[in-house]
DNA sequence: TTGCTTCATGCAATGGTTTGCACAATATCA
DNA sequence: TGATATTGTGCAAACCATTGCATGAAGCAA
């Protein structure tokens, strides 16, 4: 690999005068400007980052540490988190956690010592490990941007959907439609800030916790924990008749069951999923979901990372929740 | 950030003993190693990767590209090639590319320079362009593993499913069954690579390709274009009893298509998807599909990427195909 | 012509780590 | 005791790009 100083002796040059010549440096005649930039584009020179990174300079990398890459939510959010800051001349850097609090503090760390730029951090860890392993990003003037969360700090920047105000809505929804009680296909992951969500969103509707039950599945794979909690929820004759499931996948195995039952959705069953993901319109019956603004979160993630990374404001904390909408198609 | 200088200082010794302290080299005393490593754990050092990379020592970072984190198919090499890495102390960094040229080569650049250790890559350029941009990585010692490609070069490592295969086993099924004619729901991505294959495939069942059509439809939304796909098939009453789909989301828009039409699966019209992505056995009718052996492939694939970062085996290349597997479920 | 500014370029330090070589201290053997 | 290994530690160079400061040349006004 070319280095500058094979660049600086093609151009016939001092090295620093190359530097500044492909920098675009003040006081550099157009002649050896040229010259340079001529014998760089021979030699295919590229510049070795962690020599530029070891003077101070940025990486010109972001990272985005997610638990599970394939999620549909994530996949959606990385997309558009990339598309922006692509524009910016950003280059985004993935690291898949698959849920594991372990694998995201060496995430974290490998992006710190890598020089990163600044980390987005869908964090599923709990706040005083957090607290611990963001240290060196602080020190080290490193901008962290949550985009999920089970802490609600004043400590951190955070942009994330409101979930809470989303299953609200959705439950005023289904009373209004005229079903009376709600059961909650919860997830094993968020599970507790999760159920506190939905409890919350009940207690908004003047609905009593007692009688609209919250079902869990100690599983990864979603659309087994759906299938499994309807089987169960369907074996109880004095079961609701809506439900409300913490993703997309999980009304999908919870749909499967419902059909095995030989019961039909919504005339017996209401579904309402949460993510609304590619396939929802396409599934046997188009799903009624709750679909977090994903442009709108990575547009101020973006923003807000960037304002970070070149005005170097670490000292502000910005805190924004987005409301989910709900789409309504053929499951309730 | 404490740096090597400052733990060396706080230990009373030379950088170059605490570095050697600190990376198990020889000729230490216990006392001293100790000594540093205490020091060490006490100003929460951590070493300055960059510097590493400078003095040639690798990052111990590997770089995956890929045209779509969120397909269900490279989402779950993502997640086997990462879970053995770690296992040998390598952490994966993630690109996607969006099936953007440009951004593949960005990305194949910025990884280059940034110093990984090694890099898999989902190909979609043209042979003349990646073998420009790949160039730099041979100058650098940068083993490539190929994970996917629509070429089928002597030049380079690849660990690929046998598509040709797959596809050829599935339509003897299909006639096996009494389906007489088989349609390819095809996309519009490696649309030309795969094109040929269903022909091939075809060729291998005694099949007429001009009997048995190819569709494709211009939009990256797999569901949308499996809807409107069957939808135009449908409207031909000369059409093919069965269906091979490019890809398991096309099926699920096809399904929905044949549904709307009034149309049974498999009785009228059989379909077979390529993926099995998780949803797949929970689908209005679960998704007869073809399954890629990934974990055999991410297997083979990150032995022959360590083999080749730490032996530094550049010259020799390495090809392997894998046969998929036909999953049989209900809507054949 | 002198004194001053402006412009182009070079010199050298900097960043943090690794490592070959040299040196010193200790241990081993004849 | 003297010669020779062995062991622990330090010195300094190397990796490569950036940048403050110094130097030299040219331009310009008085």
């Amino acid at each position: 690999m070319a280095t500058l100083k094979d660049v600086a002796k093609k151009a016939g040059v001092n090295i620093s005068t190359a530097s500044r010549a492909l920098n675009g440096g003040l006081n550099i005649s157009q002649e050896t400007c040229d010259r340079v930039k001529q014998a760089a584009e021979a030699l295919q020179y590229s510049p070795n980052l962690s020599a530029r990174i070891m003077v101070g300079k940025g990486s010109r990398i972001i990272g985005c540490i997610v638990p599970e890459v394939d999620s549909n939510y994530f996949a959606r959010i990385i997309f558009e988190i990339e598309k922006r800051l692509q524009a910016k001349g950003y280059f985004l850097m993935i690291a898949n956690t698959q849920f594991s609090g372990e694998k995201e503090v060496a995430a974290l760390n490998t992006f710190c010592q890598y020089n990163v730029d600044g980390i987005f951090l869908a964090c599923t860890i709990h706040q005083d490990i957090l607290d611990k392993f963001a240290q060196p990003l602080k020190d080290k003037g490193i901008p962290l941007v949550l985009i999920e969360a089970r802490l609600h700090s004043n400590d951190y920047n955070y942009i994330m959907v409101d979930d809470e105000a989303g299953i609200t809505h959705a439950i005023a929804y289904l009373l209004e439609r005229g079903y009376s009680r709600v059961g909650f296909l919860s997830d094993y992951i968020l599970v507790d800030l999760r159920n506190d969500q939905f409890v919350a969103a009940l207690r908004h509707n003047g609905l009593d916790p007692a009688e609209n039950p919250i079902y869990t599945h100690k599983t990864m794979r979603f659309e087994t924990a759906g299938y499994e909690m309807m089987k169960l929820a369907l074996s109880d004759p004095n079961r609701p008749n809506a439900f409300l499931a913490g993703y997309d996948d999980i009304a999908i195995g919870a749909m499967r069951a419902i059909d095995e039952a030989g019961l039909r959705v919504p005339e017996d069953i209401a579904l309402i999923g949460n993510d609304n993901i590619r396939e929802a319109p396409f599934l046997h019956k188009a799903l009624t979901t709750l679909s977090p603004p994903l442009e709108r979160m990575a547009e101020l993630g973006v923003d807000l990372m960037i304002s970070c990374v070149e005005k170097n404001e670490l000292s502000i904390i910005h805190r924004i929740q987005l409301m989910p909408e709900l789409i309504i198609r053929e499951t309730t």
